[in-house]
DNA sequence: ATGCCGACTGTACACCTGTCAAGTGGAGCT
DNA sequence: AGCTCCACTTGACAGGTGTACAGTCGGCAT
């Protein structure tokens, strides 16, 4: 068989199986599922396989949030690349999985100090992406004097999206109409059409 | 000595010991310190009394978030009796403990349902209030044509607050200078001075 | 003096947590 | 045939989790 010039332990399709049965079980149950145990019955295997893979739960965790990390990053791409991309942003902060995910990786990463690094890493980037998009959107329409800093509409999307999430997860939806009007009105300052 | 009339066992500063325990556990080491044994080292008291004085930790922290609750909604009354009561209620949203805390009630409320419960209920009535408080703003300064729905505003504020609180979490601070320019720019409309 | 009652202690349960060290079994190469 | 390598299993560790229940002790009222 060729070898495997990975570093890290390559082939093993298990090592995928875990990686998969973490982020379901992130989705389904939230972070206080993500334990040695849930993770191996959910991907039918013995749960010392996990310490065989993966150093440790830390190493783990920040695994599959560099997936999660990827996943978005494709859709995010995709939505600004579009027409109209802060409004496809809008509509995919409100209401993709990753968005909820969120949430447990914030709980996780009071536990992993790696994750709240690998999360800071992330997020910066993806603000500075979506700041470029603002400005690329004002540059394109001719908006010279746009009603908030590109930053702060960037920050605003996303603030309101993760907001809403956290609100729907205690059944909290008072606002939340009024919220949606009032960010597509904004959005449309900056994409009429 | 009179008798105390309460339903639940009153007296007791070992009762308030445990709950101001609990609180400060919350703040400096958030929820994965919201354990039995932990809360009772804090208040300086045997394990077993955290059990004697209430039923369950899910009783303790939904205590402790009413408590929260309580001291938060005297601020947020104080913020919206003053002159620019949407400047004092930013301010306040921004910079008290009650914030922070509210991350790890977010956390601990995947856990014990009663605690969502009791965080929809605070959380819909805090919004009401709100809500009122710029619609009142609105009729005071003649604003008849307002650049957002009064929920919309309140839900902004929060939200914004919120986010930006997440942010430091991980240690992200981009565009948050923007964020709180905006948010004041736009308060400006409401409560010129 | 006796008995009650409320605050508190001692002891214990069953279960769950992450992590580790040593062994097994089979495929592949020399 | 022997050796090595790798995916995996066996078995166990020390420590943590929430919760229960029977006992003790001291002050109070009768």
């Amino acid at each position: 068989m060729v070898a495997n010039r990975g570093y890290l332990s390559t082939s093993a399709a298990t090592r995928l199986r875990l990686i998969d049965a973490a982020s379901a079980l992130l989705d389904e149950d939230g972070y206080p599922a993500f334990t040695v145990r849930r993770i191996a019955a959910r991907a039918e295997v013995k749960p010392q396989l996990v310490h065989y893979y993966f150093r440790s739960m830390e190493e783990l965790v920040v695994t599959v949030f560099q997936r999660s990390s990827a996943s978005y990053f494709r859709l995010h791409d995709e939505a600004l690349s579009g027409p109209r991309p802060l409004h496809a942003l809008w509509e995919l902060n409100c209401n993709m999985p990753e968005g909820r995910r969120m949430l447990e990786y914030v709980a996780l990463g009071k536990i992993y100090p790696a994750l709240r690094e690998a999360m800071r890493a992330s997020g910066e980037s993806f603000r500075a992406i979506q700041i470029e998009a603002v400005e690329r959107v004002c540059a394109a329409r001719g908006l010279t004097d746009p009603p908030m800093a590109p930053a702060a509409l960037a920050a605003l999307i996303s603030a309101m999206a993760r907001s809403m999430i956290i609100e729907n997860n205690v059944a909290m939806t008072v606002g939340h109409e009024q919220v949606r009007a009032f960010v597509e009105a904004t959005l449309k300052l900056y994409e009429p059409d």
